[in-house]
RNA sequence: GCCGUGGUGGUGGAAUGGCAUACACGCAGGACUUAAAAUCCUGUGACCGAAUAGGUCGUGAGCGUUCGACUCGCUCCCGCGGCACCA
């Protein structure tokens, strides 16, 4: 054999279609071929496959699942490792409108293209398993789960106002909306239109989507923004009589403690008490805030706008009567849609009163103590606190006083504890083209049917208009032969839904699919259910912190509940990988011409030097730019490591080898350093580790021609392996004369305890480092380290007399107080 | 404003109470070369110093706990991400 350079287009192509006749990745293989030490599911958020192709973004998180999946099969564990393509939804119709191309001609071409850039970078996926949700044969199984979940009662009709663009003439999504409420590509205004919508009950699982939150392994601050989300408040409706008419106001608070200064009531304009007022102040005032959009209230900022009612509402715990406004600060959607002001401890209340010279009472003391009956700005919120001005509740904590007036509430009939959550019903319908159609039947009889299951797949139509309709309907919506249909129940006529799912409806339960993805008979079988879910590991971006997370967490849960799940919660562990942006430090974008194609990275420098740059450039979770300069340094990396393996080649090769026990060590350091940063998803540190052996094992070869044995050698081939599939894979086999795959063997394993030959151990005095000194033993005693410190000309000169303290931790520290 | 997250050399970063700056990039000098690229070797936190003698400072700022703090506590400042008149 002769010595090679390192060449990577030479043999990458040759070991995906190696691996894939072999099917090295398959999860079937694995779970038979070695004695399983459990399972491992192992999932990258699936990608929208966009025209664009593979982004480096992807890469890195793509790498990052692959590290772990082949850490973990060659740890002897069953592994699952899929990938799939969420092509339905927005993106996809937007990128066919823009190209003129029918989104079902377009999508399996840049599938196609993702697929082929992905086995490039040699992830280690089990194509066998490989579906799209645009596939019939899976979104027959997402029409099934929707006739399921209809049929449990989570699904409704309700007609709910969205967006609408009048120059479009077309419904949009709430992502097609910028952030000061126009349409992100004509720049027009868009305006609200009520229209009948499919929704979920996803309300009725608010308190177990937040509880079950505890127990699972992801992101604090992810777990953070669900539980805002879910936004759970307990609290009190409180019904104030009005004078003089026979009507009540219930408003909802979380502070009843605070109610002794209560001064005022506040409606919001779409409040039903306001259709009795009749002046023309209130009407103008009204007809002002229910023209503004919602973006247009909050930029008027902070100061309020309100107008009076000419009532006053009645506070029944000490006689009062409190005037009643209407202002538009007040939000019909949350609580009751009333208010009860107390200005004294509520910052907007504060702000209102002061705008419309309305009484301030003082009713709690804060940390300062201060007892004046004026409240100052800066004591407004106050979050601890006693009770004052408040009768019967004087002197108690704020939580006790609360807990008190909730019961004297309750007793008295005058309000009823509730909860109320942020979190709102899931609006299901969108009236468009590429998605699953909804699997319902209207009949004027029967009243919503769903269809029979044996109909399903009810398939999209592939159709010429595709584009979103002037009246905001579906395309749909214009086909008669897919809309005329018979009432499953009565036999007579009947009308298909024309709306279709939004994209979550495939990313909400792929995840459960992989695990068995060809069956024609369910969805899932329950043997695949205990054999692969749920997932254990799931890496992806932050971006999809509450909306994809929720949303499956909550089908999963209600999978549970019609036991087609022995699990209720679908992710046990979620990393997040930070984004890849542009050597510019921007976005990578078309317009900035700063993307970087993957494909031309791998032609020059090979798929293994993207990887390790892509894992080794930051953590994994952090954001970062892209540098071609590193990416340099880690294909010098890898060359080296093929140069240096080049010594078990020829001549070389029957040279005695003289392996030393300093690197003997350092191998070992560098396998469990490895070992225990992979599952930690530390793989910067786990490549660093590695590049520093190889400094010290090409140092020794060169200057004292020390090496490592060949089964030496090979373990650090084996924890390379999952970084750089190809080269390591490629030496295994054409060095050392493997015959099976590197990715198959075992993991190598550290026996016994590493053996340390010397230490360095600092020395300090008074806390500054002084000295270092090399010690042959650890476990060295405190007299012993002294005494031969004494002998030490530069520590000699700062222990002219008896050091007060000693400290000393063995292995670690020894310092001299003075 | 609230919630989250981060702040360390020229750059990306390492170190979770014990030698701050591992590893990599860049830069400088050298070797090889007609030359360049590639590769290899040496150096590289700042300041004082002839010094590869010694010392001082140094992890956003300040204070504290400790023999010892990038790491723990308190008070600020700044960057990034998300939410926002949620009662």
């Amino acid at each position: 054999m002769l010595t090679r350079y390192y060449q990577p287009q030479e043999f990458e192509n040759k070991w995906i279609e190696e691996w894939e006749k072999e099917k090295v990745y398959s999860s079937k293989k694995l779970s038979f071929a070695k004695a399983s030490k459990g399972k491992q599911y192992i999932l990258s958020m699936f990608p929208y496959p966009s025209g664009a192709g593979l982004h480096v973004g992807h890469i890195r998180n793509y790498t990052g699942t692959d590290v772990v999946a082949r850490y973990f099969r060659m740890k002897g564990h069953s592994v699952l490792h899929p990938m799939g393509w969420d092509a339905f939804g927005l993106p996809a119709e937007n990128a066919a409108v823009k190209a003129k191309k029918n989104p079902m001609d377009m999508v399996p071409e840049h599938i196609a293209t993702f697929k082929k850039q992905m086995k490039s970078l040699g992830f280690s996926y089990d194509w066998d398993t490989e579906f799209s949700t645009a596939d019939p044969n899976y979104y027959k199984w997402t029409q099934w789960l929707f006739i399921q979940f209809y049929k449990m009662g989570l699904l409704y009709k309700k007609n709910t106002p969205i967006n609408y663009c009048s120059i479009c003439k077309t419904g949009l999504a709430e992502e097609e909306v910028l952030a000061d409420g126009t349409h992100e590509r004509c720049g027009n205004k868009i305006e609200k239109r009520d229209l009948p919508q499919w929704a979920f009950r996803i309300t009725m699982y608010a308190d177990r989507l937040l509880a079950d939150l505890h127990g699972l392994d992801w992101p604090k601050g992810i777990l953070e923004m669900q539980r805002n989300w879910i936004g759970k408040k307990e609290g009190i409706n409180i019904k104030y009589q009005i004078s003089n008419i026979k009507y009540q106001i219930e408003c909802f608070t979380t502070r009843p403690d605070t109610n002794f200064g209560a001064t005022f009531i506040v409606i919001a304009p779409e409040h039903e008490f306001v259709k009795k007022i009749k002046t023309a102040e209130v009407k103008k005032y009204v007809e002002e805030a229910t023209l503004k959009s919602e973006q247009e209230r909050l930029n008027k900022g902070k100061k309020k706008t309100g107008v009076f009612t000419g009532y006053y509402a009645i506070n029944n715990l000490n006689g009062k009567e409190m005037p009643i406004w209407i202002s538009d600060f007040v939000l019909s959607g949350f609580g009751t849609g009333a208010v009860v002001g107390v200005p004294g401890h509520d910052m907007r209340d504060f702000e209102f009163a002061k705008e419309f010279e309305i009484d301030i009472i003082r009713v709690v003391v804060g940390k300062d103590g201060d007892k004046s009956k004026i409240t100052k700005k800066e004591q407004v919120q106050e979050e601890e606190g006693a009770m004052i001005n408040s009768e019967f509740l004087n002197g108690l904590d704020i939580h006790v006083a609360t807990k008190k007036i909730m019961n004297y509430f309750e007793e008295k009939g005058w309000g009823k504890r509730v909860t109320s959550y942020h979190l709102r019903d899931w609006i299901f319908s969108r009236q468009r083209y590429w998605g699953e159609p909804i699997p319902m039947v209207n009949c004027e009889k029967c009243g919503w049917q769903p269809i029979p299951e044996s109909e399903l797949p009810l398939k999209l139509p592939y159709i010429k208009s595709y584009e979103p309709t002037e009246t905001g309907e579906s395309p749909l919506s214009m086909i008669p032969k897919f809309i005329n249909t018979k009432c499953p129940k009565c036999e007579g006529k009947a009308k298909r839904e024309t709306d279709t799912m939004p994209n979550w409806a495939g990313s909400c339960w792929y995840f459960l699919r992989f695990a068995d993805s060809k069956n024609d008979k369910q969805p899932w079988s329950n043997e695949t259910m205990k054999q692969f879910l749920p997932v254990d590991w799931y890496l992806g971006g932050a971006e999809h912190a509450v909306l994809h997370l929720l949303y499956s967490r909550f089908w999963v849960k209600a999978l549970y509940d019609l036991k087609l799940l022995n699990f209720n919660e679908p992710f046990l562990k979620l990393r997040n990988q930070g984004m890849v942006l542009a050597e510019d430090h921007r976005k990578m974008s078309k317009s900035f011409g700063n993307v970087i194609n993957p494909d031309i990275v791998i032609k020059e420098f090979g798929a293994d030097a993207l990887r390790i740059y892509e894992m080794f450039m930051a953590p994994f979770n952090a954001e970062i730019s892209w540098s071609t300069k590193s990416l340099q340094g880690s294909y010098r990396f890898i060359k080296r490591v093929w140069d240096l393996y080049q010594i078990f080649v020829g001549d070389e090769f029957i040279r005695p080898v003289h392996e030393n026990k300093q690197l003997v060590v350092k191998l070992q350091k560098t396998i469990k350093k490895v070992t225990s940063d992979i599952p930690k998803v530390k793989f910067n540190t786990s490549i660093a580790s590695m590049m520093e052996f190889l400094n010290e094992w090409e140092t020794s070869y060169n200057t004292k021609h020390v090496t490592l044995n060949i089964s030496d050698a090979k373990k650090f081939l084996q924890i390379l392996a999952p970084f750089a599939p190809f080269m390591t894979e490629e030496i295994w086999h054409n060095v050392f004369g493997e015959k099976t795959s590197i990715h198959l063997s075992s993991w190598p394993i550290v026996s016994g305890e590493i053996f340390e030959e010397e230490i360095t151990l600092p020395i300090q005095v008074n806390g500054k480092l002084r000295s270092t000194i090399k010690l042959s033993n650890v476990n060295l005693t405190e007299t012993a380290v002294v005494n031969r410190l004494l002998k030490e000309e530069k520590i000699k000169k700062y222990l002219t007399g008896k050091p007060k303290k000693i400290i000393y931790v063995p292995g670690k520290i020894i310092n001299f107080i003075i």
